[in-house]
DNA sequence: CGAAATTTTGAGAGCTCTCAACTGGGGTGG
DNA sequence: CCACCCCAGTTGAGAGCTCTCAAAATTTCG
């Protein structure tokens, strides 16, 4: 099942290089120096995955750590009736499955074909022993994606649902500005199911929310999973619960 | 207005152990050998303050890390528009504000009288640089609270009002092992009103839920701010989203 | 080109919110 | 000491937002 378990990996997909995931985008390798990323490299292994690959599921155990270098993913619990909520999705330079639990505490899985660093989690632990840096980064990391989930939280249990889809879009562009490139039509390879599993809504209010979005002009979606926001201000306003007195 | 800066720490309040802390409870300073306690120890303060007294508010400078001893607190996000949205109830052992950001994501109030143990951030980072087992500490603590704040959502994304409510309950529950005391009859010195701000409710409906769970005789309310759970069973399908066929 | 998946749109139902009144307890001031 | 007020909680009725169910339109992909 799980990919990276299968032995698919042809030699020529196991580069040993690493040191180019933090270049531009804020990997977790971002503080070591030339000596550490060297030995991080030699350890790790990039991987391109086909869109819609599992990463790991809720109560694998946690055996490694992923960095996405490029493409999307989303990460999710199940509930038992079935109902899905996503918790997050993840862009390049992104760490994906660090936990200090046994297990993995959500599904991962890629939206888009991409490019993944993986890691066994014994040997990042040795190497957090040998470069404290590298600890603290991950602390930093974790603190970051504590901050955004409580941030989500407000959004779901707090907004209207036009004013978290107005919320996610803003995500998507801070997202975008994260990784560097700011552009001005973003990608958005989500489908509306998974929108509204991340927003606590139902496929079709994602859809109609959209919709009106367009015909108030404030967004244009040019090709299927792109967006461009024509409108931030009032996209904004709307979020931040202000009516649209505009 | 925050009470730490009022300097009105009278000697006798100023207790300078936190060698306590951990006894029972899982709080930061658990991994740490007696040298190390006594050199946090001489850098902490306990402090007790009254109910409803702020610890920090959203956007003040992190300038300090906090150990809840005894009492509870709540941890909350202010909307634009006024609403609340409480992220999380902290316990007895919980250490709150700690964050590699420069300003605190949220307000701290407390619910209850508590015991508090404050330490400067900077001497904590010195603390970190000097004894590893912290940072990791920290880490785990970063962890666990990303994995409750992720379940958080999961039960405001996709659970009724009355599986949320259900779910609430639970978490008391869990929340008192975590400390260790397990009791039939829980502390609950929240509002109905910070019950609804957790979960994405509004206040009347978070009466309706319990009220609805007292009339079938599922939890009894023996005194004020006081729960116990008579049926688990019953409140933990609920909030699996499992109809009551019980 | 055809089948499957995704998205859009519509109509009605239902869950939760909103607004409102009432109750009970605790503190305060006359 | 007691009346009063304020706050937390309860309960009720109606409104409204979002969901559910359904079908059509559109796009993707084999």
């Amino acid at each position: 099942m799980n990919p990276f378990d299968a032995a698919q990996l042809a030699p020529e997909t196991r580069v040993t290089i690493c040191d180019r995931c933090g270049s531009r985008i804020a990997g977790l390798c971002q503080p070591l120096d030339a000596a550490a990323l060297d030995e991080i490299s030699a350890e790790s292994q990039q991987v391109v995955l086909p869109a819609h690959s599992t990463i790991f599921r809720e109560g694998d155990p946690a055996g490694k750590v992923f960095t996405l270098i490029e493409g999307f993913a989303k990460l999710s619990r199940l509930l038992p009736d079935g109902k899905q909520q996503v918790v997050g999705f993840r862009f390049a330079g992104d760490v994906i499955g660090y936990t200090t639990l046994g297990s993995y505490p959500f599904d991962a899985e890629l939206l888009t074909e991409a490019r993944i660093c993986r890691l066994e989690r014994r040997q990042l632990d040795a190497l957090l022993q040998r470069y404290p840096k590298l600890e603290r980064r991950l602390l930093d990391l974790c603190v970051q994606e504590l901050t955004a989930t409580q941030e989500q939280l407000v959004t779901v249990g707090r907004r209207s649902a036009e004013a978290r889809v107005a919320a996610f879009l803003l995500s998507l562009v801070a997202a975008e500005r994260r990784r560097g490139t700011e552009r001005q039509v973003l990608e958005m390879p989500m489908t509306r199911a998974d929108i509204a599993d991340f927003l606590g809504l139902t496929l079709e209010t994602v859809s109609r929310s959209l919709t009106a979005f367009r015909k108030r002009g404030w967004i244009r979606e040019p090709l299927h999973h792109r967006v461009e926001l024509l409108d931030v201000a009032a996209i904004s306003d709307l979020a931040e619960g202000l009516a649209s007195e505009r």
